[in-house]
DNA sequence: CCCACCAAATTGCATATACATTTTACCCCA
DNA sequence: TGGGGTAAAATGTATATGCAATTTGGTGGG
């Protein structure tokens, strides 16, 4: 397979270039539309998560989402310092329980017509089939991680 | 509708949260597989478009890739940094064309089994449907900034 | 009772990403 | 020929992300 070939195989098959193009297509869309209510959209799904755990903790967190500790720690430090999250101690060694606010509960109430829309716009742009596709294998995952 | 309905809607149905889980998923994978050719997925798969289209420009990367400007520009550094791409007079203003070095070349074809270890355990995490339904939807992204 | 170990959390570092701002290089026109 | 305008590039700032290293808080054993 000569070096040519090799290039052309990466540049007209490679998952990962179209997975990013696409996470920067869709992070724009999300990004732009819940940027009036001052929040990002990974910040606003990680309030809704933590929401409808009810109460849980960073280690859970970052399991379910598939994220490093480090960037756990780091989007809850700016979700607290908006005052949307709050922790309190587990009673189990070190652990703290992280739950939602009155703010941020108000956050997500007021966001939320901005996200659907984003939601709209998403299904417009990837057509039903991709955008019902990607839901349906991030739910895979996130149901494998809450439950393995 | 209630707030405790609005944020299981959220939890539910959210494309991004789930777009963002895979591309860690995947990004994980293929950063994980280059690591030992000390190359980034994301330099990766900029090198090799830059390579396929022979010679560009920063502006024209940027429109087929979906990246804002100073990303492109901060990520070519690295790539010049490490002597795998190199810049020229275009002769059309300050706008420089960036074309391949042989080092460059070379670490496209060291790198390439790897990269193709890392297509086969995405394949195998994600199942051949999601895999050729992204890939699809990203080459219709692709060509679309390529021609529009 | 104190220390040594363990696991959780944080911090350091590098990159990826975008928006806003600033710098800069070129070209055209007076 | 010297500005001035325009567009390209670079920089500042903030967040997202992961790996490696460090800190820290608890707990159990001696």
């Amino acid at each position: 397979m000569t070096a040519h070939e090799k290039i052309h195989t990466i540049v007209s098959e490679c998952l990962h270039v179209r997975l990013r193009l696409i996470n920067r297509l869709i992070g724009g869309i999300y990004d732009r539309t819940l940027a009036p209510h001052g929040i990002k959209c990974t910040q606003f799904t990680i309030l809704a998560a933590v929401s409808a755990m009810e109460t849980t903790t960073s280690r859970q967190l970052g399991k379910v989402l598939h994220m490093d500790p480090s960037t756990v720690s780091r989007t809850l430090n700016i979700l607290k310092k908006n005052h949307w999250l709050d922790t309190a101690p587990s009673g189990d060694g070190k652990i703290l329980n992280i739950h939602i606010t009155p703010a941020g509960l108000d956050k997500l109430e007021q966001a939320y017509p901005e996200w659907e829309k984003a939601q709209e716009e998403a299904l417009e742009i990837l057509g039903q089939d991709t955008f019902d596709t990607l839901v349906a294998t991030g739910t895979r995952y996130l149901e494998k991680n809450i439950n393995g």
